[in-house]
DNA sequence: GAACATAACTGATTTGAATCAGTATATTTG
DNA sequence: CAAATATACTGATTCAAATCAGTTATGTTC
């Protein structure tokens, strides 16, 4: 029940209590296993994710098979993307990472709240702008930073946002890793590697620990 | 007045006549010379623009000094940014490339005026994606395409969206043309002339014409 | 209209990053 | 448990693009 959601708070404040029931009317749980396909980018956008538990990547599929991930999301977020409202159709490829498990909601009903609901209707747009912004930072850090600057920016990102610690397990791979920085796995490799000779960072497989976090802002900041 | 501008029913079709006069209560219309700054980015957002005539690049200042152009506006074009709803500050410097007039409205009654009328906030937000999923398309194209397909790109956008036709005068310099595909002006200029030489193109100063669209076409599309 | 400044262009060189070609190490699965 | 497969890693080489160092145009301004 959404009602009781202990994500409620988060993602549906604004929310009366019937339009969270509409929302509720239209919805079901699915889980999804690691690398099983949540949303597929081209296919219809007939619904809303909302994450429970678990971790996906959120990935454009471009050229000659090569992907960006440009997001990766955990509990108590939603992810509808940019083909809300327009063509309903889906603009990235959502992929989980590990066991997931998420609230699919109807994207018609979520519109016809939307309508109603000035307050909610604010609060999305808050929303989408505000990963417009991290957007226009993506578009700087990809376009005019090399190779250890990005990788830096990566790290900061796994460390600040998704795993909120300096030493984490991550779920991706080191594949994610260049998909998530536009270089080849090969170099992903090699930077890590010159990050851990220079005792920047401690890396033994998945794990990660940042070790001198002023150095590596600096990388990241000079590009 | 805005309740009959030319431009009215493109951007304001969904308001009511009482919202229409709100917006124009709080408007001001303002003329810019050629390099003239609308807009710069970190001040302050409090008014949106609406372009009557004239052109202007929208650009984030990146590193050292270096640009990244994301849009070209014209006429009949609404712009505000992801500062709003947000943080109210620009994220974007937007710049006059010729004689330019604008029509700058009150970013709080506009932020108002979505709050009283569903339709036009849900036409807003259809604005916002359908920006987000250019935004995608220019990610994969800036991250994943070599020079030659980046100017192809820039080529077909200046022709088809911003001066809609294949044969059209710039308003941009080499540098801006660099500063849309993320390269130095040396770069632009060489790509340039090697489409010129294999005679895809014909360029001549500011004058542009696309002769081998086709051709143009493929370069594009395979990066 | 000469002097200056800005933008456009060109060639040589350097450098950053991809590609290629492997080996090593986990991780599935028959 | 061995075979197979995927992932991680490393070094050599190639290639794309930036940088450097100019020249040639095109405008401005005194």
């Amino acid at each position: 029940m959404c009602t009781n959601c202990s994500f409620k708070q988060q993602l549906f404040g604004n929310l009366l209590p019937g339009e969270l029931q509409l929302l509720n009317n239209n919805r079901y749980e699915v889980r999804y296993k690691k690398g099983e396909t949540i949303f597929k980018q081209g296919s219809a956008l007939t619904h809303i994710a909302c994450f429970t538990s678990g971790m996906a990547k959120i990935f454009i599929e471009g050229l000659n098979n090569r992907n960006l991930i440009i997001k990766i999301v955990k509990n108590g977020e939603m992810v509808g993307g940019p083909g809300m409202h327009t063509d309903f159709r889906h603009h990235f490829t959502v992929s989980a990472l590990n066991e997931v498990q998420v609230c699919l909601l109807d994207a018609e009903a979520f519109q016809n709240v939307i309508k109603t609901n000035s307050k909610f209707a604010l609060a999305m747009m808050r929303k989408m702008n505000k990963q417009g912004i991290l957007n226009f930072e993506k578009f700087i850090n990809l376009t005019q930073k090399q190779m250890p600057g990005r990788i830096a920016d990566a790290i900061f990102y796994l460390a600040d946002v998704v795993h909120e610690n300096d030493s984490f397990d991550v779920e991706i791979s080191r594949q994610d890793l260049a998909d998530m920085t536009a270089m080849t796995k090969e170099s992903a490799i090699r930077i890590l590697k010159e990050f851990k000779d220079a005792k920047l960072i401690q890396v033994e497989g998945n794990h990660f620990e940042i070790l001198n976090k002023e150095a590596l802002r600096k990388i990241s900041l000079t590009g």
